[in-house]
DNA sequence: CAGCCTGTGTTGTCTATACAATAAAAAGCA
DNA sequence: TGCTTTTTATTGTATAGACAACACAGGCTG
């Protein structure tokens, strides 16, 4: 273990214990789930004070790398998972999120022309008010995605009187509680002639829905979006799961 | 400010610190953008070391809730997007990243049988070897995904070699060099004929495609994912983009 | 033997102090 | 005025020392 010095030119000494660890990690020589040598053995070594040791150690543990336990000792983390099945969002919130870079509008629909999907209709008989709102290309003037909210009638009132071409949903349900849970559901699907009229899908084209389901301690809203066939879709990221997923087989 | 105490059944000192920068911003009396105290001011104020608030407002910092600028001060971060368009991985992946929690089995398809997905057709042509895998329900002894990898000539060989009913494609991707990218792209289609048999599809059923590109510097993998309609697929989880995304309308 | 106590090793937190690095304002100067 | 230098405020890093909290092994006691 060579003694670690700070020069001009060279990273910080805690960020030097922590290239030292993901090094050793990195090439094998120490396992997930192996015991790492003790804050006092790495002063020693490194010759460097506790807490430079101790605020790398910890960062490691925020970053995931290892696993600290007091009055035991710190190991290596097991590999976490990088990736996870799905995690999806409609446009009309990427829009507002990426600042308004894609050309997009949003449209809201009369109440009149709302009409459960076949996929919700199951879950949400009892919440009432219907929301529906379609988005088109800025360019193209092709419709790209429908979206129909189903809301619970308790918070209904002051939730139809927002403005929702201006603020998003999950925004607005994070300003008037801690949202509890989210769910994802995604499916391919033939949709209803009503969708299609309103995406301008041909006949037997298949379409990308998303459902999502939004807890607040009880369950407060669901939506589908129905994404157009034609446009694609994509974006890149890191996610880590949090929560556990599931497989549902029809 | 009142301060602050460490007392028994209480958080540690840096955590109430943070505590306390959090609520101010939760309750709007600190803005996106807006200044906050220093760490002198905060030493003073909540009669705590300044070693204590640095970690405070380091932590607060790598969480995303605030902005550091080393001469200048400590602003209030802007709110960044939680969510974000797509983000996918295929099941078998998730099975293994879980710890075989999802009861499926995984079948490698005789080369033979490999033949060209329309969607991948264009793209990848160069990347000559073709390996197929379907991954079938063990209860249900329903096939749940189909997944057809074109992989770069120059790094075929060993890939081909590898073991992938123990290894995945990710993992083993990452153990021989640094993807550099990766992006996905997801549809809704209808399978053709091939992809119907091999996943029991009936005529005119429509079908979930996930589409992967892995870069190593240049492009090393592409891979395309059936997902059997029937099955839905569902998880939790938080996403921070890192990447811009595209919309593309074709 | 079972249960309790104690010592040791380990990580978790907190403090006081010091100096470095950066940015902006103030002062000095031609 | 316009430019440079200095000062000041602020965050970034590093140290030594101290005590708390926890886990475990070994010894003690009934």
């Amino acid at each position: 273990m060579d003694k670690l010095t700070t020069q001009t030119g060279r990273p910080p000494l805690y960020q030097q214990v922590k290239e030292y660890i993901i090094d050793k990690i990195n090439d094998s020589a120490l396992l997930p789930g192996m015991k790492i040598e003790s804050e006092a053995e790495l002063v020693a070594g490194l010759n460097v004070s506790r807490m430079t040791v101790n605020r790398a150690l910890r960062e490691l543990t925020a970053e995931g790398r290892i696993k600290r336990i007091q009055g035991r000792g710190t190991f290596v983390a097991d590999r976490k998972p990088q990736a996870a099945l799905l995690q999806i969002s409609s446009i009309a919130e990427e829009i507002r999120a990426r600042g308004g870079s894609y050309s997009c509008t949003v449209h809201l629909l009369q109440e009149e022309k709302a009409k459960p999907s076949v996929a919700l209709a199951m879950q949400l008989q009892p919440y009432a008010p219907v929301f529906h709102s379609i988005i088109v290309h800025k360019d193209h003037k092709v419709p790209i995605q429908l979206g129909c909210r189903y809301i619970n009638p308790r918070i209904a009132p002051a939730y139809l009187n927002q403005d929702f071409s201006r603020i998003t949903v999950s925004d607005y349900l994070l300003s008037i509680a801690a949202v509890t849970a989210v769910e994802h559901i995604v499916e391919a699907l033939i949709p209803d002639p009503w969708i299609r009229d309103l995406l301008e899908i041909n006949a037997a084209e298949p379409c990308l829905a998303l459902h999502r389901k939004t807890w607040v301690g009880e369950l407060v809203a669901t939506s589908s979006t129905f994404y157009s066939p034609g446009s694609r879709y994509t974006l890149g990221g890191k996610f880590t799961p949090t929560a556990s997923g599931s497989i549902d087989i029809a």
